[in-house]
Order: structure tokens, then C-alpha cells, then sequence
DNA sequence: TAGATTGTTAATCGATTAACAATC
DNA sequence: TAGATTGTTAATCGATTAACAATC
């Protein structure tokens, strides 16, 4: 029996953890320091009994008769998706997409620090984004190793997608964030989450022209 | 007996189309004009039941012994998720992200077309990206009326997200594309498609994290 | 204590995979 | 015809929901 597969937590929890950390921080924003998992399935549109289910691969964050914590299950979820510490990042492909993601300040909030942009133009070379340089896309290896970059994205177009893949993957870095329209290939032991904006929009094409299949949530 | 349930294409099915839709665009630019299931999951990652299970939900595209023709299933496909006629489509928002969609052919190519921008910053109004004018936010409920706009794009910061909402969806606008971290409300007909960007980025933490529970795929 | 709500098991539901007859 | 590969049914697997004892 493979003891990795029994424990395996499945992505599709995984997937919800984001949800219940997000509506967990507005609970918390506004002062309210107790919920239940019915008052969760109403936010989030689970159902309470799944969100017991999901929260209990983690640990029994609750108690029986009082609901959980606010506060709590906010830091345990932010533990257990990683946002308790900071990381340090790069970006390859400085056009509108690469300076939204720079920009963002909800990511830096979370942890996850923009240390450098990236191109092969020479016209952007040099420029500074907001406090963040673009530098030659020729210094990325050396840069990844330099400063011990461990989340690189790719906001290139398309063509380009498995050359960057190919340098995070030989630079050692530990995740890739892809923006590009590509299934890149890279060694086992590196993590890609893709992100394929264009299928999001297809998917939305075919409930327009197709409402009868249309379920929220 | 709810035969409109029993005849529903689930989401996961329709979530996987435009990833075969693709890849069949690659094989036809390649110049392949067949294909088997078995060669699109070495491409996909998909199982080749899977892939003949899933086609099957709209039509018998293949032929025995044969395989799938290209060119005939890369039309079928695009004609099932609505790529066959174009879109008119405003986005709100016209900071890096809405100007990366905005700019992005891709979009256009699909039959995506961007008339406008809209923003609520004066400093902005007026000015013209690559031949996309933005507009005021103000006129944005005359100007949907007046277009026949069918697709609504956010790209505001969250706590304008709803507000943007109301109005497309009083508008009568058929379709939201949502990108603002937050879960919007809008009337039943209207179809809401969103881009979560953090929680796809805390996914990735996650995985960054708990290496053993990551799968490709 | 009585009421509420969890943690957890069992039941159900749905999605994926396997298998193979049909047939090109 | 022989080989290949689909379309489709049945089997399996996994995820969701229901139920309720435990307990705060």
C-alpha cells in the first residue's frame, strides 16, 4: 500500500483552501471572531458539511457546540498554505501582464516579494517599475542563483514559455507561475501552476452559448 | 425525473475543452491532419478514455479504426465553445491588467473584441491604448445599452468589484469576466467566469510547501 | 442542563478508467 | 482481410453529502 497516496491531500481541497482564507480574512477585518460551518457554506457556497470534511484533513480546528475561531483558523490556513513567510520571486516578461503582477500589492501583502522584472528587449532594459528593475533576460540564471529566487513567473508570449521554463528549471528554482498559453516542460522536482487565461475565457464563450449547462458556483 | 440535469455537460468536461482545442490548433498549423486519442493524451495528460468519453457528450467525431480529423474536431470544438462568432466586450479598469487584456491578439483572434475601456480616474479618461479609448465609468450603463455589449470584464480593485457588477448587470450584459478578489453577485441570467489570481498563487504556495502532494497535471 | 455544532463514519453520487464489440 | 481505434457499457475509484454520536 502507498502511504504517500493514502495521506494525500487532494487538490481539490486544496483548491477551496484560498476561499475559506479569503472570507476567514473578512470575518476577521470586520471584528467577528466566531463561525460555523454553516455560517461558512453561506459565504462561500460549499457545503458546511464539505468544509468540515476539508478543514479536518488539517486537524479539528473547531469545537463542538461554539463553531471555530476566526482568528485561528485564519493563521492555520495561512500556515498551511504557506503565507506565513515571504518569498522571494522573479518575473520574465515585462509587458502589461508582468507590471500588473509587479504592482500588485496584494501579493507583496501575502509574502511574495518582486525582486526583479525581465525582457530580451533592450528598449525596457534598465527602466525601473515602480521600485523594481527590468534587467537582461541573458543575467536570469545568474540572477535566480545570486539571490536565491524560488518562484519565478512567466508572462512572455507564448513562444518563448519553455526557453524561460527551461532556465528556472536549470537555475534551481522551486516554482513556476505561468501566464503563457503553453504546457511548459520542466524536471520533476519543480512545481507549475498555470494560469490560462484564455481557456477561463472559453470556458465563459461556451456558457454564453450554452446557458441550459450554466451552475453557479 | 430532471432531464435538463441528466442532459447537463459537467463542468469538469467542459473545463478540459479548451486545452483539446489547443493542442488541435498546434497538430493543424503542424500540418497533421489525423489524430488518435491516444495521441492527444500523450499531448494533454488526459487519459484516452477520457478524451473519447468527453467528445462523445457533444458527437461521434472519430471513426473507427481511424482516429479524429484534425481540422473537422478543431472546428467542432471551437464551434461548441462559441468561437465561431465574435464577442463585443468592454473591460472596467484600465490599469496593467485591463490594458494586458485589452492588448493581448489572442483575444481578438477568438473573436474577443475590445470596444472600450472605462476607468473612474480623470487623469486617464480620454486617453487611447493601441486604438482602445477609455471612457468614463459614468456612461458606462449608456454605452452597453448602446453597443449591444455581451461580455463585461473587471479588472478594478476589489472593493469596486460589485458596484461594476450592479451595473453590467443592470445593463444587460449576458457575461462577466471577473478578476477582482472578490466573489460578485449578479442577477441569475448573468454568467460570472472568474480569475482568481491569488488563489491560484497560494495553490502554488501550497504546493512550494507540502512537495508530496503535488501531481503534475 | 439544554442547545449547538463539531468530527467522523457511512451512504450516495459522480467522474474516471477499463474493457471490448463495432466497424472503418 | 487484418489491424487499428472508436463509441459505449460496466467496473472502479474518489469526492460529496447525510447522519449522528461526541462534547463543548
Amino acid at each position: 500500500m502507498d502511504l504517500d497516496k493514502e495521506n494525500r491531500i487532494s487538490i481539490t481541497v486544496i483548491r477551496r483552501l484560498p476561499k475559506y482564507h479569503r472570507y476567514l480574512g473578512e470575518l476577521l477585518k470586520k471584528g467577528i471572531n466566531r463561525v460555523s460551518s454553516k455560517e461558512l457554506s453561506d459565504l462561500t457556497g460549499f457545503t458546511a458539511s464539505q468544509i468540515r470534511q476539508d478543514l479536518n484533513n488539517f486537524g479539528g480546528f473547531g469545537q463542538q457546540g461554539y463553531g471555530y475561531n476566526v482568528e485561528e483558523l485564519y493563521n492555520q490556513l495561512g500556515k498551511i498554505l504557506g503565507l506565513d513567510r515571504t518569498y522571494k520571486t522573479v518575473i520574465v516578461g515585462s509587458g502589461n501582464l508582468g507590471q500588473a503582477i509587479s504592482n500588485y500589492n496584494g501579493f507583496k501583502e501575502a509574502g511574495f516579494e518582486v525582486l526583479s522584472l525581465f525582457d530580451k528587449n533592450p528598449k525596457v532594459i534598465g527602466l525601473n517599475i515602480r521600485g523594481v528593475e527590468i534587467r537582461d533576460v541573458d543575467e536570469l540564471a545568474d540572477y535566480i542563483k545570486e539571490n536565491d529566487v524560488e518562484i519565478g513567473v512567466i508572462t512572455t508570449p507564448r513562444e518563448c514559455a519553455q526557453d524561460i521554463a527551461d532556465i528556472y528549471s536549470k537555475s534551481g528554482i522551486k516554482a513556476i507561475w505561468n501566464f503563457a498559453p503553453a504546457d511548459i516542460k520542466v524536471d520533476e522536482e519543480v512545481i507549475v501552476e498555470n494560469v490560462h487565461l484564455s481557456e477561463s475565457l472559453f470556458v465563459l464563450s461556451y456558457f454564453l452559448n450554452n446557458r441550459e449547462d450554466y451552475v453557479k458556483n
